[in-house]
DNA sequence: GACGAATAGTTCAAGCGTCAAGTAATTTGG
DNA sequence: CCAAATTACTTGACGCTTGAACTATTCGTC
């Protein structure tokens, strides 16, 4: 469906550049700021990434199934991580009162702790590393482009939180 | 060193909302590749880098600490994934003649049928999810803010394939 | 309202990546 | 020219992610 062996329109030579440099930054990136949280908070990013999912909404809970869309995670992966994070009491697991399928995720008191421990110094890291390298124009022609991209990712906007507006 | 308690200077709304959805892209943008090229050709994406790398290079060899430059991977992680690449035939390893230390992997006639066959497939993915979505200035500037940040996560360019000419 | 399908979440085995420790060869500096 | 430091790579233990299989609940519809 995706692959047309008879028609393969290779990249041109500045395609071919553009790609491989984001290919580089696709790879890289992640690594820096998983390496800085560790170190610094002790959160893979994608711990950090779930209870700063979690802090930013009202009551500070939401379901499961909502959390791994926000985070892009399959359910399998936050389930685990968020057991993990439960036996570490920076979060608890409670049964929906609409749904008897359905499981919340609510941060603690220490999950919230955490997310504002580890918050400044990520924010650091994002600035130096992508904010502050650019200027607002920039910035901005690259969240054009990566809207551009994620229309073809996640066309229903599935994992874009409802609470930021446009 | 990077986290500074004291002056987080947090993101302004935009800001904010162009890292939001750049999280979105390096989440999932390297999951579909992966599913992709591992479905069509039973590879993952880094190994088909790995093999794709070794494919422009004259005499289709490199060092490994080079290949893992290149591939932005710990020489660990690369080390066990060449040494699974040649239990499956498509690279083998070789000594070094110019420093005992090191090994080559070069890559052989089926890993040059492996790239070549899941190539088409790999592009028309590349194209349809982030070249052909963005204009010929789009992708320009997206390149450019690449570069950009870039620069920030890897000074020394050491990453960057020689071979490529900017 | 009952039955099949879909949804929500969990679990387990298998595979992969990471980090620390180890080996071997080479470079450096006294 | 030798010892210490560095470089190149490998290995093993551990933790995490994945995908498939499973349970439980709810939805759809006739």
């Amino acid at each position: 469906m995706t692959a047309d062996p008879e028609d393969p329109r290779w990249l041109t030579a500045e395609q071919r550049l553009a790609w491989l440099d984001m290919v580089r930054l696709l790879t890289r990136l992640p690594a820096i700021l998983d390496a800085q949280l560790e170190r610094d908070a002790g959160l893979s990013f994608f711990e950090y990434h779930v209870l700063s999912m979690l802090s930013e909404v009202p009551g500070h809970t939401l379901r499961l199934s909502r959390l791994a869309q926000l985070t892009s995670s399959s359910l399998s992966r936050l389930s685990n991580v968020v057991k993990r994070l439960e036996g570490r009491g920076l979060l608890r697991r409670e049964p929906d009162p609409d749904d008897g399928r359905a499981s919340r995720a609510v941060l603690t008191a220490a999950g919230t702790a955490a997310v504002e421990l580890a918050a400044p110094g990520h924010v650091t890291v994002v600035r130096e590393l992508v904010v502050d390298p650019l200027d607002p124009a920039q910035l901005s022609q690259l969240h054009a482009a990566h809207e551009r991209i994620l229309g073809r990712l996640d066309p229903a906007s599935a994992t874009r939180p409802e609470w930021l507006e446009t």
